[in-house]
DNA sequence: ACTTAATGTCAAGTTTATTTTACATTAAGT
DNA sequence: ACTTAATGTAAAATAAACTTGACATTAAGT
């Protein structure tokens, strides 16, 4: 899965630690997912779409090594 | 997090094994979401917004108990 | 009442997300 | 060059997602 992360945290203007402060996870987590270590909840997911202000669909998305 | 999976599948005219099948996890996983049992991940999520040809956030959603 | 498809559920096991602590690296400002 | 904020990364521990297999319950049709 891919992502856009960073590019919306930085039209938000937020760090990392403040992003995780704002959704309730650690920092490491959003430099994991950030960095596409892992995938995250759906919850997260939803979380963030609430900071950004925007649809999942607009900064996580599906890539070819994720098609069954 | 709450969520719309029976009518979304309904509205497709998909069993659970069905829609299992479709994005490539166990039946017993597709039931245990739509129970609320457990939070899918976000990749799950946009395989099941493809199949439903909508938005993340028409079938899965954010609840008091979900707020930090 | 019988059959069958669909759904619900449970237990045990594996894998993956997430936390905490801690330290290294990078970027920016002064 | 120095300081500080931000980011990257890693190891160990815990929690949660997901699998498989198996069985119980519900719903619908005949």
């Amino acid at each position: 899965m891919g992502n856009r992360l960073k590019v919306e945290r930085a039209i938000k203007d937020l760090t990392q630690a403040q992003l995780a402060d704002l959704i309730g996870v650690s920092r490491q987590t959003i430099n994991a997912i950030e960095k596409g270590k892992y995938v995250p909840s759906t919850v997260l997911a939803l979380k963030m779409a609430k900071v950004f202000g925007k649809p999942v669909e607009e900064f996580f998305f599906l890539e070819d090594e994720d098609l069954d």
